[in-house]
DNA sequence: TAGATTGTTAATCGATTAACAATC
DNA sequence: TAGATTGTTAATCGATTAACAATC
């Protein structure tokens, strides 16, 4: 029943409920129904259903998914129940807000680095972790066994840090930066941008 | 040819080209291909052609598009050619981040105002916008005619701040607290999710 | 001209939606 | 039991992809 291998659509709405199913559980919530997934997400609740039923029965019909249960089953289907080692690029306001907020370590995300260029912060701590002088990049980066960058640096400094990151064998870039980042195939970039949405969302409530 | 009214798939892609295309005459360049736009967006170039061939015919054969030219189209396409303003709730690390990128400014969405509950904060500024109680939400919002509030808030501060948002007529929301937000229809609420996109990255990468 | 890229068609694939029996 | 929600089917709709003539 459960494919090989997700399809990119299915893997993508997957780590979607995964995210409100964590944020629920914060909140006390024990159960929840594909149709409050759906408000959350803005899925369509028949194919929160399909997508889950294609992997085994996880609901109770008349009340809904059990919410620990329904993560550590995604977490199964996403092979994502480990821990992973982050860094982040950049300790101003940006860079400073992600490394101190729970988002990421609430998923197994652990920010063991933060990197930074001005010397007047290496040295100090941003949370637990100590800003390092981003000439030490490369090998950071395999010692702490680093797989993901997160870029929190001016748009000009963003793309000379992409390379940096992929001459250091990493291969998933997260770009809060403006630019757009040229990388080889084999390396996934995702740029952040808040004004996509709020243009699209503006044009359904202006017209 | 045009139709009377984007369907949400159009009006979201068209938003995404509208991005890469500022960034690129950022970078100073005069064209781009559709191929190009690809590969910034991850979206299909033949996609992209047909959505824009649907309202006329923008491009050059053998040479792609006028940069220029066509972010005038677009923002005619999606009506978003004027000026919006928006509010940042929250004036911490995230919020003055997000009040300082130009990243709103340079789509036409002015920051006229950034409110917070914290005394010490409230009178100072965060670039040129001052930090204003959070009680004067409502009498701001009416003055300064606020159509859009970013919230850049703690998780259990994001909900009462909505609510006052949505008390004040305001109907876009984003959220860049993890918190999931109710609100009634006719409002939109865009939550910013970084792990949404890492899990399903990595689900790529790791298997 | 030669090379490149658009504009467009046709075929396939995946997402959305409505409907409803099963069952908690 | 009665009400609610799942699991599933079938129909429709939109996105993706390959292909290629038109033309810059």
């Amino acid at each position: 029943m459960a494919p090989e291998r997700l399809t990119v659509g299915v893997a993508a709405r997957l780590s979607h409920y995964l995210q409100v199913l964590t944020q629920t559980r914060k909140m006390g919530h024990d159960a929840i129904s594909s149709q409050e997934i759906s408000e959350f997400t803005h899925i369509n609740a028949t194919q929160i259903r399909r997508d889950l039923s294609g992997f085994g029965k996880f609901g109770k019909r008349g009340v809904g998914y059990n919410v620990d249960a329904l993560i550590g089953e995604i977490r199964r289907i996403l092979r994502a129940a480990g821990q992973h080692n982050i860094a982040v690029f950049g300790a101003g306001n940006l860079g400073q807000a992600i490394s101190r907020s729970s988002i990421f370590a609430d998923n197994g995300f652990n920010i063991v680095a933060i990197f930074d260029t001005d010397p007047s912060k290496i040295g100090t701590s941003v949370g637990d972790v100590e800003v390092l002088a981003f000439d030490r990049v490369d090998q950071v980066v395999r010692e702490r066994n680093i797989i993901v960058g997160v870029l929190a640096v001016p748009d000009n400094a963003a793309q000379p840090v992409a390379d940096s990151l992929i001459a250091a064998s990493v291969r998933v870039i997260f770009n809060y930066s403006g630019a757009l980042l040229h990388v080889p195939s084999g390396v996934t970039v995702h740029t952040s941008n808040p004004v996509v949405e709020l243009l699209y969302a503006l044009y359904f409530h202006l017209a």
